[in-house]
DNA sequence: GGTTATTTTTCAATACACGCAAAACATGCC
DNA sequence: GGCATGTTTTGCGTGTATTGAAAAATAACC
């Protein structure tokens, strides 16, 4: 009695595997790794008949999924895919991309991690993964901060031109929420370039007195910064010693998210 | 004896029409106009029944280019969609011949500058360098517009002959989205004509009241019109009078790509 | 102009995607 | 709780739409 619905399981494939779908995919998977690629070598690479293959393109290329290089017959991605491609980064995907990371970073180092965007001229959080520690972050999805005085913020000027993260932090001296808060623009722009210069940003309780931040960028697949990766911790678990340890992992799972969606470093 | 091919070929479709792979790629689609859907909407949105949509679904998920919300049920475009997508802009290199213009165009005007490309009777914006003016416009990488009431799409018609454009446009009247909108074909060829003598195009408040956009053509080596770039803002800050000037700027971008491309004018 | 390598089209056979229907699962409502 | 309504998932037989072989067109090479 146990396996009475054997039979009709085993049949064939599993749940949800349509060939003839599964066939098109490939072809558009296989073609975005090649810049571009006549129908006998995806026929090829993907292990279709040519004449499957080339029904298969010719109806990607009618929705536009596909473009046909008319004058040396080359296939290549085309406009429709990346609309519909787009679609994932502004219906927060990146949150789906760098949440296994910020996990996996979690798990590691037990403390707080966020990951924020750059919205007008504050950074704002759109995903966190807590430590088990028990002392614990305010910071929440949605919250805004100051870009000058956070880990994140930094992280997402860090690729700015000087002259543009003048403007956005104005002329006065910034509000002070610490004692080590940098309140002149110049002082900021020197962090900012030390930042640079290591690859990670160091927020040294410039927003809460006692709260250390490590951050750096997120980028999509053509370079730009989309988003910062940060680490929250009590100052006392983050030690002078220790900092250029976690900035180099903070900026190995920040890396690894921005390969996810595409980025090839250098 | 001369329709002896008839009964096979009138049967089902032309060629190039893997039916199975079609309703595949209309989920995707389906699914990246809409935030997030529920099988039964999506079933209904692209009249496929729920078994069918499931399973071509489920396929979809196995392949990454799309994603299930454990929690409530719902579908999106996954991470695949969005790397294979991005295989597009690697590939011409318009982008990457535009953006350093682009970015140029804003440093020296701090207003949004973006790229666009036609698509069927539409413009897609394929590239944005946002201004860091306060005031932002909604367009999105990968949204789509109507070619009628946007500086993109006037440029982008510069070229075509008038009958063309009449076809694109149809018949009827065209949707108003602003009471600037031109909404009869007549007026808009003749706005048409104007800009073609001028070089640059206007829209005046016709997608979105009170954003005035200035466009020009991008064109590939063979002098083929392949995008057009724009600028928007307020219309405050574009009176009448700083119109022409601001034309030609943009033109001289628009143009510098060109060359990029490896056009010569004339 | 023949030889080889591709891209398209034709065509018949049958594997496969389809939709029905029913089962599982989830919600709401009295 | 139990009954009703709605959605998601599975099973299964049917018929058609997808398939590959092979041939026909096209191009490319020398």
């Amino acid at each position: 009695m146990e396996n009475k619905r054997r039979p009709g399981r085993s049949r064939s494939a599993e749940v949800g595997e349509v060939r003839t779908l599964e066939r098109g995919l490939h072809l558009l998977e296989t073609l975005s790794e090649a810049e571009t690629l006549s129908l006998s070598e995806l026929a090829r690479k993907t292990e279709l008949s040519p004449s499957t293959a080339y029904r298969l393109l010719e109806t990607l290329r009618r929705r536009g999924f596909v473009d046909w290089d008319e004058g040396k017959g080359l296939w290549k991605v085309g406009l429709r895919a990346y609309q519909v491609g787009s679609a994932f980064l502004t219906r927060g995907g990146l949150v789906d991309a760098a949440l296994p990371e910020m996990e996996r970073l979690v798990d590691e180092l037990n403390e707080t991690v966020n990951l924020a965007v750059l919205d007008g001229n504050e950074a704002v959080y759109i995903a966190q993964v807590e430590g088990r520690q028990l002392i614990r972050m305010f910071t929440r999805i949605g919250a805004r901060a100051p870009l000058y005085c956070t880990g994140v913020g930094k992280a997402l000027l860090m690729e700015h031109p000087e002259a543009e993260v003048r403007r956005i932090l104005g002329s006065g001296p910034l509000k002070a929420f610490t004692a080590h808060t940098l309140t002149s623009p110049t002082a900021f722009l020197k962090a900012l370039s030390e930042a640079k210069a290591k690859g990670y940003a160091l927020d040294n309780e410039e927003r809460e007195d006692g709260v250390r931040c490590i951050a750096t960028p997120v980028r999509d697949s053509r370079g730009k910064v989309v988003a910062s990766m940060s680490l929250s911790a009590p100052a006392s678990r983050v030690p002078d010693e220790r900092v250029e340890r976690l900035g180099r992992r903070v900026k190995q799972a920040a890396d690894a998210v921005s390969a996810r969606l595409g980025w090839a470093e250098l």
